[in-house]
DNA sequence: GTGGTGCTTCCCATCCTGGCAAGGTCAATC
DNA sequence: GATTGACCTTGCCAGGATGGGAAGCACCAC
């Protein structure tokens, strides 16, 4: 299977494949007599595994921790758990920043009229001269 | 004013201020005869606004259009006002893919008894055969 | 004049992804 | 057998915002 079939039945770019293997998370594919990549069904395993942990926002450091956890068969489930929710703890941390930002815009916009008047409670608030820091 | 107090005066650290300098927010600093980057209180007050709008989490290319618009006395509230709402939408849009991801996450670590057993649903489900997607 | 601090420019790294270019390969069609 | 189009290879560039560091020069206080 060349990579671009490797690629459709794993929903992972073949420029992404190139990379997770320069990274370190794939091993590197055996190659066909022209230098081809060829992948089997647990290279696509991988793959796929890789697809989903990177959907749930690991990084590539994380997937690769987990990639070693998943092939260590003495692995304790407590481990898996914690790295899961420290990973979901810097996810809300991250949701928590985004909505005060959110929050001060629509607060600020709220009280702009809005229309064709150069009057803007934005730009104000942007320009004042206090810095709260 | 040398760029570390400008740095200081406004939050934006001295690396950064060369930065936004090199991307056209910020017109070139005067210098002086050997070459350091001075300030006045204008240049203070850009920055500031700079970091307030860096704050609510605005990009370089919004910045500049929202400094233009704070430049443009004519300008009109209604187009500040709507990019502020574009820029709450994209951040929800971002909010929302993370909250996705958490629930996806916790829902799996729930799921997972996190003791000293192999056993873990989190890694069965990452390497399920299924590719949702 | 000497030391310490601050400034200058330039390069590197992050994190993941896409795009492009130049060249080789494969398979199918004429 | 030759052409063609799709596919593969490597490698470089880009982004967005930030920090780190190195090498060299400037400034100020003592």
């Amino acid at each position: 299977m060349n990579i671009g079939q490797a690629a459709r039945a794993t929903g992972v770019s073949a420029k992404m494949i190139r990379w997770y293997e320069e990274q370190g998370l794939i091993p590197g594919a055996a190659r066909t007599g022209a230098g081809y990549r060829v992948y089997g069904a647990a290279d696509l395993d991988r793959l796929r595994f890789i697809r989903r942990a990177r959907d749930l926002g690991f990084g590539v450091k994380q997937i690769g921790e987990l990639l070693a956890l998943w092939g260590d068969h003495a692995r304790a489930s407590g481990d898996v758990k914690r790295m899961a929710l420290e990973h979901a703890a810097v996810l809300e941390a991250r949701v928590a920043a985004l909505q005060e930002m959110i929050g001060a815009i629509r607060h600020l916009a709220a009280n702009c009229h809005g229309d064709a008047r150069p009057d803007c409670p934005i730009l104000d608030n942007l320009a004042k001269p206090e810095t709260p820091r």
